[in-house]
DNA sequence: ATATCTGCAAAGACTTTGCAACCTT
DNA sequence: AAGGTTGCAAAGTCTTTGCAGATAT
């Protein structure tokens, strides 16, 4: 089983004095993030940029995105089928996803009262440094309209 | 996803050659799923089942979540690590859980608010059919006692 | 010059499938 | 007996890691 939930103040520390350089490669996938408006898999992103003509390793497509989800410059969910899907931010602060099970289309959503209600309940429970999960799923206005599933 | 603590096994010990629905197999899946309070993975259902002395193979189990989720008899769910969590329907108490990252101990929360949070939510955006996934994780009174990291 | 970054190949983790033997009904 | 069920082994996916060579500063 892999162990994923680290709260998120676990971040990617650097060594000492050291800084991320700009590279190709950094600099096509930080692009083709920009410019695309919904989430996307890594494979996606991958194959994104060899029809661009960038030649761009998919394990470093995969090193990039987790950096970049990391440190909050991307947010990254899982898809139904169990990849994870990545789009740029687009506010930057902290919030959560509302997400079309059937089309993928998602909706960021702020999420004040959950942060209060966590807060609430890991105090009441004696917890402390406490994160969260959550993610909405439902029928966009356009799926609903289809019969489910 | 971290272990939780599944609740030490008291199983009413079954005679052998009792009847029941179906198979062996299915019936101590059923059983795990019935007595299990949270999500749970398909793996972790396999190890309790080793634990309780029944014999089901891995892909088994897996089969049987699989047509259990597929009529809506267990909820299936992803959880960040890319792992499906299953957990039988629970009309009545819908629940969530504060699990402790280091020791895996886990306590049982309302969520009303949160409920409310995801439904109004999901009107705003004109979403239908919404279900939520909220986990929350953090270190509980014993493990919070000791220096971070 | 040298600490990073790349990317191939291989490993890992979880889930699904092929198929012969087994068990229910 | 017939047909669904089981489970080992192998295949599939997506993602991560080992490591040697390339690269940015």
């Amino acid at each position: 089983m892999r162990v994923v939930n680290l709260p998120a103040s676990a971040s990617a520390g650097r060594p000492h004095g050291t800084r991320v350089r700009g590279t190709r490669q950094a600099e096509a996938v930080a692009a083709v993030l920009d410019r695309l408006p919904g989430f996307c898999s890594a494979q996606q992103i991958h194959a994104e940029l060899r029809e661009r003509g960038e030649q761009v390793g998919l394990t470093t497509v995969y090193r990039h995105l987790q950096v970049l989800s990391e440190t909050g410059r991307v947010d990254a969910i899982r898809d139904s089928s169990g990849e994870i899907l990545y789009r740029r931010c687009q506010t930057d602060t902290h919030h959560h996803h509302l997400t079309c099970r059937n089309c993928g289309r998602s909706v960021e959503v702020e999420g004040k009262a959950v942060e209060r209600w966590a807060d609430e309940v890991a105090q009441q429970a004696g917890f402390s440094e406490v994160g969260h999960t959550v993610e909405l799923f439902g029928l966009c206005p356009d799926c609903g309209q289809l019969p489910p599933r």
